[in-house]
RNA sequence: CGGGGUGUACCUCAACUUGGUAGAGGGCCGGCUUUGGGUGCCGGACGUUGUAGGUUCAAAUCCUAUCACCCCGACCA
């Protein structure tokens, strides 16, 4: 493609509500364009990506025996009022009317649907399995659409769902998928984990999310880099030591430190380290409040609080509520003497020689233990921390930001339970086909990619998703320099390689910049100082350094940049 | 849904506090210049100041309503 016939519109600076990464940059390097909140459209560049991404997914998916469908993105309500989800679904829904005034709803996800082509078309257990997908435009009306392409109302998945006569056949399937994830995602140079997801609301037996390790996304998760440890923050549960006979200590004491509410300023205060005190929060736990007890230098986990308290929401009471209740300002409160439930971390147990609030503004005590000097329910409600043990291999873990790309996921009948998908068996008995159901976000992996391929320049894209894999960049306009880029060009096409040409009347400064932007991998600049002695440069862009370029005679210059690539794509490198 | 913020040229922003009829840089168009990391100079086009109403001799500026968008949180098969 020739830079001067695309549309290829870059800008030097993003509008200044793109805050993450990879919003910031597919909007300066002309990839897509806001059309409303959560809404965007691919340029060609953007498109190509996509495809790429797409292209790889089927190739994973056709190899592990999955066939591709299509199914409607305009449903009519009477498929999701089968299942309830037309209401169940809420405001995520985006309902609309017919001229006839009948209900309808754009496709969410499509359970329903396949389902109801399932109980059409699989009668028999020689049907089963199946493995059947489809890439297609969703639509929810998200709460907070964000991030550019993280997370849109309108969005590409590819969600697949699989058929099969018993479970054993559903975890088989369920397995085939997680291979073809794997494959995919390690193809797309994406570093992820694999989390153990929250069970919930399906009544699904397995289910596995594929969290690609970021800075800006959505969920916290807590990850080994030993092993392959990966938990989100708000199920992981830090390693605790046995629980040990608490140390004998002084009678507890009274001290005066007026002024020092926050660990950090009375642990400053006293010379005491901050896992040395007993920090107390006061918590609404639906109407009640409730006393959380935890090692100073920890922090709760909210989530893990409202599960161990069994309620729907907590939320931090009010300087006002903790005056009240305690008697004292934010800051030193203390479960010594406190009337109330109290909830205390296994670790602020542990803590045999405590200092915590007194309940007396300006006061704290000193020999605090557990069991002599207060008592409480021992719930695990903190979060775990960065470098806390691996639960796994014990190796300090750290915390990263997940963007959710991916999840698969055992349905068992739950659908075709309720909606009739049933077969008969070998013995003529009717039974219901046994589902699993596996999406992956592909428009959002275009900004995930980019959210771990970039550096302060631009985008630096896989070579196997690259919107192209060469850069061709002309310096200058002098024949020798169009004929040479043009037998560059010529010559990769045949080999069925296809380039991007810089031919545009620009000065060198302002292609090398563009060039970075945009995130072709591989970057080759022929000038006529080059040129003078038959030679043509290649750069990675990977290499940060713009020196560091590699000097190649332009007869050879198609020829090795053809083997690079075929070696670079065949050496798929597979991680289990 | 709760909290915070922003709407002025294609983009980034200024002028708003203290009302006097809109400006800079980038981009775009033309000319000259320059030609290996966003060249320099000259000239030019582009605005119902989100929308509606109100106050006023006069509104980007003050008031009211409304819409849109962004951020944090809640939510997220």
């Amino acid at each position: 493609m020739r830079y001067t016939k695309a549309l290829l519109p870059t800008q030097k600076e993003a509008p200044a509500d793109a805050i993450s990464t990879s919003h910031i940059l597919l909007l300066r390097a002309g990839y897509i364009r806001r059309v409303g909140a959560g809404i965007y459209s691919f340029l060609p560049m953007g498109l190509r990506v996509l495809r790429n991404i797409e292209k790889i997914v089927r190739e994973e998916l056709a190899e592990q025996g999955a066939e591709e469908v299509l199914l409607p993105a305009l449903l009519p309500a009477e498929y999701f009022r089968e299942t309830g989800r037309f209401d169940g679904f809420g405001d995520t829904l985006l309902r609309l009317k017919d001229r006839k005034g009948g209900d309808y709803h754009l496709g969410p996800t499509h359970e329903e649907i396949i389902t109801d082509l399932a109980r059409r078309e699989i009668q028999s257990y020689r049907d089963l399995p199946k493995n059947l997908y489809q890439i297609q435009t969703k639509f929810r009306d998200e709460p907070r659409p964000r991030g550019g392409l993280l997370r849109c109302r309108e969005f590409i998945m590819k969600d697949a769902y699989s058929f099969d006569a018993d479970l054993e056949g559903a975890h088989a399937s369920y397995e085939r998928m997680r291979v073809a994830y794997r494959r995919a995602f390690d193809r797309m140079g994406l570093r992820y984990r694999m989390v153990g997801a929250d069970s919930g609301a399906m009544g699904g037996s397995q289910s596995a999310e594929f969290q690609v390790l970021v800075q800006s996304g959505e969920d916290f998760l807590a990850a080994c880099n030993h092993c392959e440890y990966a938990e989100n923050l708000e199920v992981a549960e830090p390693v605790r030591g046995a629980e040990e006979p608490l140390a004998a200590v002084p009678e507890r004491k009274e001290l005066h430190t007026p002024g020092k509410g926050g660990i950090d300023s009375v642990a400053e205060f006293l010379g005491a380290g901050p896992e040395r005190f007993l920090k107390s929060l006061l918590y609404w736990a639906d109407k009640e409040l409730v006393l959380v007890v935890l090692r100073g230098d920890h922090e709760v986990s909210e989530v893990k609080l409202a599960r161990a308290l069994g309620v729907t929401d907590v939320r931090l009471a009010s300087p006002e509520d903790v005056r009240e209740k305690t008697g004292a300002a934010v800051g030193f409160a203390g479960p010594v003497g406190f009337s109330g439930r109290v909830v205390v971390d296994p670790d602020a147990r542990a803590v045999s020689d405590g200092i915590t609030g007194a309940n007396k503004t300006d006061y704290h005590l000193e020999h605090v233990q557990f069991g002599r000097d207060y008592q409480g329910e021992i719930l695990s409600v903190r979060a775990m921390r960065e470098g806390d043990p691996c639960p796994r291999c014990g190796n300090p873990v750290q915390i990263f930001r997940g963007i959710e790309a991916g999840h698969i996921f055992v349905l068992g009948t739950h659908y075709s339970a309720k909606m009739g998908a049933e077969f008969l068996d070998d013995k003529g008995e009717k039974r219901p086909i046994v589902m699993g159901c596996y999406g992956i976000g592909i428009s959002r992996l275009v900004a995930t990619i980019i959210e771990q391929h970039h550096d302060d320049s631009g985008i630096i894209w896989p070579l196997s998703v690259a919107p192209y894999p060469v850069h061709i960049v002309q310096v200058g306009e002098s024949d020798a320099v169009r004929e040479a880029s043009a037998r560059i060009e010529r010559e990769l096409k045949e080999a069925g390689i296809e380039a991007l040409v810089d031919d545009r009347n620009e000065r060198p400064g302002v292609k090398f910049k563009d060039a970075d932007l945009i995130g072709i991998p591989l970057r080759v600049t022929i000038g006529d100082r080059g040129l003078a002695s038959g030679q043509v440069e290649l750069k990675e862009r990977t290499q940060a350094d713009p020196k560091q370029v590699t000097l190649l005679p332009l007869e050879e210059a198609a020829s090795t940049l053809v083997r690079r690539i075929r070696n670079e794509l065949a050496g798929t490198p597979e991680r289990g």
